[in-house]
DNA sequence: GAATTGACGGGGC
DNA sequence: AGCCCCGCCAATT
């Protein structure tokens, strides 16, 4: 017996996917790591692939890919979707990462709502908004 | 309960 | 960029 029921969980991650903005992206690790509590990315896989047809309103579930930039629900409108909110694909069908991945919650949600935040990226590489 | 699979990630090469 | 290996957690067989 857990000291946390399964659906709870995939709740806690759902809020967090709810967080990305639109016109942006985040990955699977990324969310995970904002949960904490032992959530992996494959977890996170899980709890997307489990979600209720309901809950796909307001959780941004096509905003979720994989750490190369690349979507893996191949068949589904994932891309389609996300081409709608003017995120753009290289000539490899990857999403361009360093434009587009979400750097986050803000820390004020983050502290209110018990999450954590990203581990700073440091390679010179930032999104800049212009 | 072991083995396998899955909308995964990081480090090596 | 790619491929391989290993770790991670949950559900299924």
């Amino acid at each position: 017996m857990r000291n946390e029921p399964d659906y709870l969980l995939y709740e806690r991650i759902y809020r967090v996917i709810e967080q990305v903005p639109h016109g942006m992206v985040s990955t699977y690790g990324d969310i995970a790591a904002i949960v904490g509590g032992g959530c992996d990315a494959r977890t996170v896989g899980y709890a997307l692939r489990e979600m209720p047809e309901n809950r796909a309103d307001s959780v941004p579930w096509q905003r979720i890919i994989n750490k190369a930039g690349d979507i893996s629900t191949r068949g589904l409108r994932q891309r389609q979707l996300l081409e709608a909110e003017g995120i753009a694909f290289d000539a490899r069908d990857h999403v361009i990462m360093a434009r587009f991945r979400w750097a986050g919650p803000t820390p004020e949600w983050a502290t209110a709502n018990g999450f954590n935040l990203l581990p700073p990226r440091e390679e010179g590489e930032q999104l800049s908004i212009f």
